[in-house]
DNA sequence: TGAAAATGTCAAAAACATTTTACATTATAA
DNA sequence: TTATAATGTAAAATGTTTTTGACATTTTCA
């Protein structure tokens, strides 16, 4: 599943580390997403999409 | 976190299994999500909204 | 150029999601 | 009422996400 991330976490100014300690979870797990080694749990998508203004729905492209 | 499925899936007048075979899970994935034993994952959150013709936004209620 | 910040990556372990099988309970309808 | 469908639940096994710690590479900027 692809996702935008990458790209909004710029436009907000934000380095992995800061979204990484905003979300709770560690800068390797932002890392990993925004690589799409895997995808992040549900709640995590929400806090996510949270932090950088955003829904789920946009932020994730999810396979058809 | 809480969500909307056995009231969509109710209205789409579908059972568990019948949701589940749709989503390509098991019954009791779908049962365990429904009374939030667990989250499903994100790309399983994507396939029942569309399924229930919703959004994840719309279909989960993520914990604040 | 050179130092510091940011990013990428790996391995091992912990935490979480899903499956399968099986059985119990509840709801529906003939 | 009785059969059937639907739902709830549990344990064990497997697969996926996240953490931690460590180190390498790339980017930024003074």
């Amino acid at each position: 599943m692809e996702n935008q991330i990458k790209e909004l976490r710029k436009t907000a100014k934000l380095s992995q580390e800061e979204l990484a300690r905003a979300c709770k979870v560690s800068r390797q797990t932002i890392n990993a997403i925004e690589n799409n080694k895997y995808d992040p749990t549900l709640q995590l998508a929400f806090d996510i999409a949270s932090i950088l203004d955003s829904t789920v729905d946009d932020l994730f492209v999810p396979k058809m």
